[in-house]
DNA sequence: TTGACTCATCAAGATAATTTGATACGTTAC
DNA sequence: GTAACGTATCAAATTATCTTGATGAGTCAA
């Protein structure tokens, strides 16, 4: 069962800084239709190795990939339960959902 | 009606790093209950009033808050449609989606 | 074992984001 | 008017992030 309130703020800020670069998101894009090797990424996005080494280390940190060798390969794949909880933390923070709940507190 | 492809990788980008800041995620949960005028968002969070007000026009910039002047006092709110739009950027992205649609292109 | 291949890591430089303190602007009360 | 208040903006210093090129580590084939 997925946490329902908040998540801890500095694991949301860790998954939303993983996402605010354009090449990761575009990485992001790609597996979403599977899992890809880094090979792959690399002449898909037409980055230097080490950069995109980088920045698949960035996702994987915040824990929105995982990777797996297979050979000498080694294949990145979008994490499911990160990607869920990020959809539920923008639902959550919503307006609305506590709306009525707590009126302004100052400035009256 | 919402984009129902994934985003503008740009705007997506600009979401995510404006997200991506825990100053900037507290107040975004404090707007989540309503919205809030500047100085009640600076005596819960304790942040300096110009840090402050450069994370809210961050938020601002990003097209995640609103803001509305009521004589001295100037109230920002959360945008839900940003919100959405994260939340569909979330769940469109997530593996599955389309899967098995889309066979690794290489490293066979 | 050697060499080629895939990928990760490191160090250095370039760029961008953040914090701080000072100042400016608009509004209201006197 | 003047003063006080709430907020935004600016410049400078600090800190974090990104890119690049070089090197290292694991895997495979000959």
């Amino acid at each position: 069962m997925a946490t329902t309130t908040v998540p801890d703020i500095g694991r949301a800020a860790r998954w939303f800084h993983a996402l605010s670069d354009e090449t990761r998101l575009e990485i992001v894009r790609l597996l979403s239709h599977g899992e890809r090797c880094v090979c792959e990424l690399q002449s898909v996005l037409d980055a230097a190795q080490s950069r995109l080494s980088f920045h698949l280390k960035t996702l994987k940190d915040a824990g929105l990939v995982s990777d797996r060798r297979e050979g000498r390969w080694v294949y990145y794949a979008l994490n499911r339960e990160a990607l869920d909880e990020i959809a539920e933390f923008a639902s959550e923070v919503k307006p609305g959902k506590h709306a009525g709940s707590c009126a302004r507190a100052c400035c009256a």
